[in-house]
DNA sequence: CTCCTGGAGTTATCAACGATAACCTAACCC
DNA sequence: GGGTTAGGTTATCGTTGATAACTCCAGGAG
């Protein structure tokens, strides 16, 4: 179907490797069903058969948890980003919240993987899941704690627990969002924005 | 391997599809695991072989929602109850957050049957969502408006709004905790009333 | 140039799954 | 007591993830 692959050099195995990825990553979003990623479907597109996967990843899994590794680059890199957008500790809260909202919405299919994989799934690729997610997540930490240091937040407040409430407030909203599809939501910006507004009013120091 | 089905009487079609939604949900909760929900585990362990179960469900998805319905229904009538052991109206709200966690962390795959399932899978059962689930929010949004209507919360809100964030925030914690296993999580029941805690913060009317 | 090692990938095959078509059979009614 | 039909079964299909065993060819050693 693709062109004929020509056989890699010596050493060169790992080109299959990353193109596996790429091929798993762009089926992954552009059918945007993650039953469509199968081993078969990948093989074809890369023009390959589907035991040569096998000689790059132990199984369908470990596949699917490198492609999850890659999206929380992205993920982190992108909120990271969005908080760099200015100085106010507060606001950069309120744009990480949004941003993490926008990437969830924007790719159903990656913050799946990300943070509603299933819990054996975690637990065997825990490890993966703590350098890559890790990273993210310690960002989050800081800025909040930034906030607690310029007196933004109360000063009471515990960083680690309130990176984990926000978090789970924008997570929230994000996953039922995307899972509940037939819910007759109301706009989706407001509610995001709401979302942000209600957490941050419940944070922030007393005037 | 189960002793021998004895087949059912004329008019007794239906006792065989209630045995199969009962092992369908015995298998998911022994097991903890979706997958080894199959039609196949399903039919032998009820007696009968794979085809008659889709005598009963038009496919494998059906027969999940229809077990899903189920539980839908037990976790309207728990939080009901845990919000009719109090007679003050932001108590209440309280202890249906905790409720909803509580179930949510007891019934994991029923937890991730109803709230996380997938956007294609919602789309086809929107019926029955809307049926089963409809009932158990239109009953938290009666009790976020009660609280609204006696001015425990401030009154300027509108009680939908506020029983979707509030829905958000305590799924997020709870899907969280399900799904991310592997996560360095503080104390879990701490983390629930703390989520509980945050929210109502934010919403409840200034004295 | 020849040999031969080992990395790269294939062919053949498995067991399990969801699903369907075609068939059987025991229960009930007249 | 014989047809009808609800309540199943047998046989089979196509697809999936996975593995064992083979082939092929680049490239270094002699």
């Amino acid at each position: 179907m693709t062109a004929a692959r020509t056989r890699a050099r010596r050493g060169e195995g790992e080109r299959l490797r990353d193109e596996i990825l790429d091929v798993a990553e762009e089926l992954l979003v552009s059918t945007g069903d993650e039953n469509a990623v199968s081993i078969r479907a990948i093989a074809q597109r890369v023009g390959v058969t589907p035991p040569s996967i096998y000689l790059h990843f132990a199984d369908k899994e470990s596949l699917l948890w490198a492609v999850c590794e890659r999206q929380f680059a992205k993920f982190d890199a992108v909120l990271e980003a969005a908080s760099a957008t200015t100085d106010d500790p507060i606001e950069a809260l309120r744009r990480r919240g949004e941003a993490y909202a926008r990437f969830g919405l924007e790719h159903p299919d990656a913050y799946r993987m990300m943070f509603m994989a299933r819990p054996t799934v975690a637990d065997r690729h825990a490890a993966t899941i703590d350098r890559s997610g890790g990273s993210a997540f310690t960002h989050h930490v800081e800025a909040v704690q930034r906030a607690i240091d310029t007196g933004a937040l109360r000063p009471d407040l515990d960083a680690l627990q309130v990176a984990i409430f926000t978090w789970s407030g924008m997570h929230g909203i994000t996953s039922l969002l995307i899972s509940l599809a037939s819910f007759p939501w109301p706009d989706r910006e407001q509610l995001v924005r709401g979302m942000c507004a209600l957490q941050l009013r419940a944070l922030k120091a007393e005037p």
